[in-house]
DNA sequence: ATAAAATAGCACCAAAATAGTGCCATACAA
DNA sequence: TTGTATGGCACTATTTTGGTGCTATTTTAT
């Protein structure tokens, strides 16, 4: 939510309060939320009166898969590396492997400035119009 | 992993002991997952000496949404109803219905046949061929 | 009949993941 | 130099998920 919002406003630096106040989000989850992504350099920050995040790069650009790497870790379905217990008798790990690239491909195929574009409802509207 | 064990002996009934002897799952867990599958119509189910539990249909007609729907609930990356306080002000509320869709059909165009189909690894392999 | 093999049901516990907070340091601009 | 804002990190709390205890009921081979 918080990267369609800075999308939705390129260029401009917003502060973790003005996204809170529009999106009714808890301030410091999301300043916690946004320090990641500022520290995997998803978004650049500023401090200081006036301060605040901008999106590092143009929103077209930013597939979701990335967004999601970078809050949850590699995109996959189920843990099946060497670390899993089942694996000498799984039946589906390379089954399972293949769903999760499926998957990982509608990520990469959908962008921060997609997700944005589909925005319908009118009070939503409205947060995107001021 | 059971599913796909049991796609692999079409028609017989295969106990809750023989799928944990080879797939080394825990025995209790693996029984309770069944009950599940087996109110769903997803398997039948037969008691007594030589029972237990087979596909209630081929295997290339079980996509895998069926079982996440099972197992899971619907198929979603996140609970955008009408309970989500944050719906007034989502911005990406229709975008992620779409992901949603798109991972929807990934899980739609994959069968429990073609998950067994893709078992490589020597080990697994010699499950099969018992 | 009856004992053994197996599922049915349901409550419960434990571990892991995730949502959310406390607190202080650091930077920047008026 | 003061107020505004991010940076970092540990911590708590809640939810989800993995897993268990126990008992009842059904089935079939002997």
């Amino acid at each position: 939510m918080a990267l369609a919002f800075l999308a939705s406003r390129p260029g401009a630096f917003c502060s973790v309060r003005e996204i809170v106040d529009d999106l009714k989000l808890p301030k410091r989850l999301l300043a916690e939320v946004l320090k990641d992504m500022s520290r995997a350099t998803l978004v650049d920050a500023t401090r200081g009166p006036g301060g605040g995040y901008r999106l590092a790069m143009d929103a077209k650009t930013l597939p979701l898969s990335r967004v999601v790497e970078v809050l949850e870790g590699p995109v996959s379905i189920a843990d099946c590396g060497d670390g899993c217990s089942l694996q000498p008798s799984c039946l589906i790990q390379t089954g399972l492997t293949q769903v999760t690239a499926s998957i990982r491909k509608v990520l990469d195929n959908m962008t921060v400035a997609e997700l944005l574009e589909q925005t319908d409802t009118p009070a939503a509207k409205a947060i995107l119009s001021v």
